[in-house]
DNA sequence: CGGCAATGATGACTATAGTCCGTGGCACGA
DNA sequence: TCGTGCCACGGACTATAGTCATCATTGCCG
């Protein structure tokens, strides 16, 4: 058995961290006040960013919020940038 | 205390259901063919068009690939209110 | 009427999302 | 050197996503 990392990093994960992370250096923000604006953890923000968590509907609806996007300004840039 | 029935209803999981049951409609696919195309439980589509759910990325990818549409269309779809 | 296809609904599960505690490393300026 | 801010990473949790088996309901068609 390959080991049970934390997080599967299936692609869509992880050039969802890219856009989140990309974005959130854009607004000069530190993880820790993204999560705190979006009402997450810290160490979650900071999972994502690297592409081992799987967020929910909620989740990309909070953090659009906290990044002053549109969800779906969110998606298209983690599906085609990729 | 109101009794926890299953799923909270939150306005984006309810919007989204009703896109995907129209997309679905509109390809005159049942539940439980969508439900094969994507990878999923029947029971569990049927909670998410109802808005009972809250899917995670992973599952909107797989439906966005059943329904033969762009991730992002389908969280556009869900963010005007239709 | 009887049967069939599609969906609603629930309860009991298992897998994983998301939280909360901590440690350690790197860069910086005082 | 010593703080301070920021981040990677981990372990141990709790909450909930997603599966599976099952029954009920609705509508349609012979």
């Amino acid at each position: 058995m390959p080991k049970k990392r934390r997080g599967e990093r299936f692609a869509p994960a992880v050039a969802f961290g890219a856009t989140i992370r990309k974005r959130r250096t854009e607004l000069g923000m530190s993880q820790e006040r993204l999560a705190a604006e979006a009402g997450l953890d810290r160490t979650y923000v900071g999972g994502l960013e690297r592409g081992l968590r799987n967020p929910t509907l909620k989740v990309i609806w909070k953090l659009a919020a906290a990044l002053a996007l549109a969800p779906s300004t969110l998606i298209s840039r983690t599906e085609v940038g990729h």
